[in-house]
DNA sequence: GTGCTTTCTATAGTCGCTATAGGTTCAAGC
DNA sequence: GCTTGAACCTATAGCGACTATAGAAAGCAC
């Protein structure tokens, strides 16, 4: 009837892992697909497809839990554009979040660092910085 | 003799958790303190000190690993200021790199909910980047 | 001695995989 | 038909840095 993949292709096609694929099927993220005689795996191009979302979303930074949101949103008939860029919009934050933690760690490292005479050990400016208030 | 700290002022006086604290002592990051006759940790003004170092580093993103470097380093004659601050500019290459990340991902979500009309689902602009390629 | 808070140990869970061990199936070549 | 080697199977444990839970014991004020 239909064209089938094995995990390998699947995973080869996506730029996912074997196990990777295997984990989201026990996660829940990708619904558990029909199997061979001998017990492999089978997969049809919609498995295909949806693999490709969630690697999408996951290099977007989303979470597991925000990409089953957002593929049950994508199926959910009575869900608004709103519905999925709220969780977009959401994501975005905590990324922006996370970008001025890190910043904020940038400057203080570079800072450590640019004070630093490289002389003696006892006035290091980053163990300075580590062993005492700042 | 000395005067001890428990585990909940140390806790109160670093910021950490009481379970963090014992955690670090499991993975031996923290040495392990003397114990009250019944049992309970007793900590010296040291391990207030070590603590705070930790606490520094972890606000400063260095793994607990790079943290146990530095505390052997500092206790470790021989090493110089260079040491140190090669495990900083180590950690702050990563940070940087992870900056990197987060701004490629920040940006491609701004510009897909930018994108976005908020109209019919099927137009969605977030969706649209997560269903097609991009 | 009576409560109440703190502390104790041990274990399991979080997230998103990755690694390992030990076995089975499949596809191609002969 | 048979062999070989790759791909596949399951189950389990590990990573980092904690966090949560349960049930018991200690400590301290009144």
């Amino acid at each position: 009837m239909q064209e089938t993949l094995s995990i390998g292709e699947l995973a080869r096609r996506t730029g996912c892992q074997v196990v990777t694929i295997r984990y989201y099927e026990q996660v829940g993220l990708l619904p558990e697909p029909a199997r061979t005689a001998g017990g492999h795996r089978a997969y049809t191009p919609a498995h295909l497809r949806q693999l490709d979302f969630i690697k999408r979303g996951r290099s977007l930074g989303f979470p597991l839990a925000a990409i089953s949101g957002l593929l049950n949103l994508l199926e959910d008939r009575d869900a608004t554009c709103s519905d999925i860029d709220a969780l977009a919009e959401q994501h975005l934050a905590e990324v922006r979040a996370k970008i001025a933690d890190l910043r904020a760690i940038e400057a203080q490292l570079e800072t450590s660092l640019a004070q630093c005479r490289h002389e003696t050990r006892a006035q290091c400016a980053v163990a300075e910085a580590l062993v005492s208030a700042g």
